[in-house]
DNA sequence: TAATACATTATATTTATTCTAAACTGTTGA
DNA sequence: TCAACAGTTTAGAATAAATATAATGTATTA
């Protein structure tokens, strides 16, 4: 299937029209082989760079929204002032570098199954996330 | 050394002076066995139940932050809408129940040491953090 | 007391996000 | 062919958490 049409897949699916906005939209977002981790204001960046057409600020939340809802991306809260989101929807796990504010992947694989032992009367567990900070290793201290 | 006391020196260790506001605050955070989580929203409310002063915003989000910079208060970025607080500032996990929105302490020893096998060249990890989602569990499924 | 430093507050500002309403576009069926 | 319709885009307004401002109040010090 060629990339136009994943994408045309990927709007009907999530209940839109395959319009040329949402189909900038998706360009960005899925035509790599990367998965990765935006802001809405570093996506707006992305398509005003790229494209020749414009893009309203509403049309890329509502689009991003949709895909959030339909499970094509991920919003991941990170910070009090702005959301980060996140184009690999497998289950994984995240470094966050407080120096750079950048995510990095953690493969599931990479980390041993994370075991709890305490539990909630009536509430079982949905999903189980790590994210580990990471800084500078200025190995300084001989 | 008894409670006032306490949120005295907690205040003064922090470069805050002592004023009725601000060990009304300490008392609501602090003057307990039990630690808790609550957003600034949740806080001003309870202050405006209990006391029989008024505290601004100004001076509530003031406080909280001259707390976290001490480390006396922890920030969760777990919801785009509103920042979590937490009085656990020890290493510590978290289950989030989506139902209740409601944050729930998992201590250190309750969660296995947590073994990432993938590394970042020049970073060293910092800390290591768990979000546990957990929704109600109906077993209806026989 | 007077001078000074620090606090509190109401209010304004900022900014991410959501909402609104009007203009626009593509589709459908007579 | 084209009118009706459904859905889309957009600028701009509204919302709300968080932060900044600046005037007033209070405590400390000399
Ligand atoms: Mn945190
Ligand atoms: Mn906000
Ligand atoms: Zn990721
Ligand atoms: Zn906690």
């Amino acid at each position: 299937m060629a990339y136009a049409e994943q994408f045309i897949d990927k709007l009907r699916k999530s209940g839109l029209r395959p319009t040329k906005q949402r189909i900038k939209i998706c360009e960005v977002l899925f035509d790599t082989d990367k998965t990765f981790h935006f802001t809405i204001k570093e996506l707006v960046k992305i398509i005003e760079n790229q494209a020749n057409i414009k893009v309203s600020l509403a049309t890329v939340y509502n689009t991003i929204h949709a895909f959030i809802k339909k499970g094509y991306l991920k919003e991941i809260p990170l910070n009090a002032s702005q959301s980060y989101y996140d184009t690999n929807v497998t289950h994984h796990h995240h470094f966050f570098d407080e120096e750079e504010n950048r995510l990095i992947d953690i493969h599931q694989d990479d980390v041993d199954e994370v075991n709890i032992k305490k539990t909630i009367p009536g509430k079982k567990i949905k999903s189980v996330e790590v994210i580990a900070k990471i800084v500078s290793d200025n190995q300084s201290q001989k």
